[in-house]
DNA sequence: TTATAAGATGATAATGATTATCATTTTCAA
DNA sequence: TTGAAAATGATAATCATTATCATCTTATAA
């Protein structure tokens, strides 16, 4: 069965599957590196570049997130429903933040600005459980 | 006149003062090109290095803040205070937010987490008044 | 004022993360 | 089963930023 979104056709790859279930079996928001060595346990073969390829496409249809996060590579979750992130600035790890999404920030910005606000993000920066 | 910061003492140097007032004299969050390309007005042959550089150590010595937002080089501001950005999803101009920032988000979060929360930044993404 | 040590500069090489290319292999619908 | 399109791995290319190094400037102390 295919499964297209915006111009393209995606075939089935079970690399791409497993990709996916990785992300979606860890809350640690992992680099393109980080899943590129776990998925070398399925694929010892694999490149690199097919893992960011992959990720991409996984974006593309809106399966995972891709997260930028200041002075890091890129990262990826797969959790789908807006959150804020906090990053620890002693270990360098991201958590969720279990805060509920304010939704009237944005109209609030709108007001004031007169811009049109689509959406926000928040990044908490700090020093995570562990570290604290 | 030497002023010192953490273990050098910089140097004079009339092409940083005139970086820093490039910086201070705009509101547009310019990046380290465009400032390279405003500062050869001045020094026709400066090397894109020495901005580099030069941003680099005003920053250190808190003269301006180094500026991140994802899919976008890096960019500074000379505005001291905190504040939160809206980048324009249409032309990717970044513009300061009049509203003041949330003190007590910080220790709710903390509250809700148990991480030790520092400081806070906010994104708003949109569009800016040109492009709506 | 001048000698000198430390910083500053410009040119350029190196780095690191990500993307593009290309030849080959795999998938899937007819 | 076959053919077109996508997937893959290897590798080159790109882009922003940082490091290196030889040379030039600045600040200070004699």
């Amino acid at each position: 069965m295919l499964y297209s979104y915006h111009h393209v056709n995606y075939k089935r790859s079970s690399l791409r599957d497993n990709l996916l279930a990785i992300v979606q079996g860890t809350n640690t928001h992992p680099t393109a590196q980080e899943l590129y060595e776990l998925l070398r346990n399925h694929y010892p073969g694999v490149g690199l570049a097919t893992v960011y390829r992959n990720l991409k496409i996984l974006v593309e249809q809106g399966f995972i997130v891709k997260v930028e996060i200041k002075g890091s590579s890129e990262r990826f979750e797969a959790r789908l429903d807006r959150h804020y992130h906090l990053i620890c600035e002693s270990c360098g790890s991201i958590s969720d933040i279990p805060l509920q999404v304010d939704q009237d920030l944005d109209s609030r910005v709108e007001e004031v600005t007169g811009c049109r606000v689509i959406k926000h993000e928040i990044q908490f920066f700090g020093l995570c459980k562990n570290c604290r």
